[in-house]
DNA sequence: TTCACGATTAGCT
DNA sequence: GCTAATCGTGAAG
């Protein structure tokens, strides 16, 4: 069965929490992780509710020499889970959004990997209600790091949130009945810095990607 | 305390 | 495609 859109109960609630990645998973090289969660499912519990949706659009932030990532003026209060185990959550704020962050590679390493947009699959009605009523298309609930935060309820109470546990209230999933598809690699999106660099992974093809 | 600066989004033309 | 709105963070004074 192919998860979808189109098919939104081909994964139970129960399913993803036997699923979730291990932390082995994310400690490793910052660009094989981001490549890595390219079809991987995103879990948000809130209550007897859940939301989830396949990943689809990625982006690797690759430690203190990379010119673009929040550490290259090194380590700051709000950078402080970067240097921590990987498999956490790194959350911040810009402009009003909130970006979700996986947390790459082992301590006092800070890689991250930005999660910029999702294809939605359980709980689409919670998403438009969290959206709000002038997000016309589904494509556009989840296209984007600070729109599928709001569509997931993401805020700074889940900062350092460990997305390792399917007892967790936000968790990565394996997806075993994924189709096959390509990554395509491009420049980052909205950065001055560095924007030559090709860290930016998308299933190719996908519609929900942002751009 | 002030100030400049974005890993953005929505609503225009 | 272009741009205004928007606000937390971090560094400087």
């Amino acid at each position: 069965v192919k998860i979808g859109i189109e098919n939104p109960l081909s994964l139970s609630p129960e399913d993803l929490g036997q699923r979730v990645l291990d932390r082995d998973f994310f400690d490793r090289r910052t660009k094989e992780v981001a490549r890595g969660l390219l079809g991987k499912i995103l879990v948000r519990k809130i209550g007897d509710k859940i939301i989830a949706g396949k990943i689809v659009e990625v982006e690797a932030y690759i430690g203190e020499h990379d010119p673009a990532a929040h550490v290259s003026a090194g380590r700051t209060g709000r950078t402080e889970v970067l240097y921590d185990e990987p498999g956490n959550a790194y959350i911040f704020k810009i402009r009003g959004h909130h970006c979700l962050n996986a947390v790459a590679e082992e301590e006092n390493s800070p890689g991250c990997v930005l999660i910029r947009a999702i294809e939605p699959i359980l709980g689409i009605n919670e998403m438009k209600k969290l959206r709000g009523l002038h997000v016309k298309r589904n494509r556009d609930l989840t296209n984007g790091p600070g729109k599928l935060c709001q569509a997931f309820d993401i805020d700074m109470d889940l900062y350092g949130a460990d997305l390792t546990s399917g007892d967790s209230l936000l968790f990565i999933a394996e997806n075993e009945e994924g189709e096959d598809f390509k990554i395509e690699t491009t420049k980052r999106i909205g950065i001055t810095k560095a924007s030559d660099w090709e860290l930016r992974y998308t299933i190719k093809g996908n519609k929900f990607v942002s751009k």
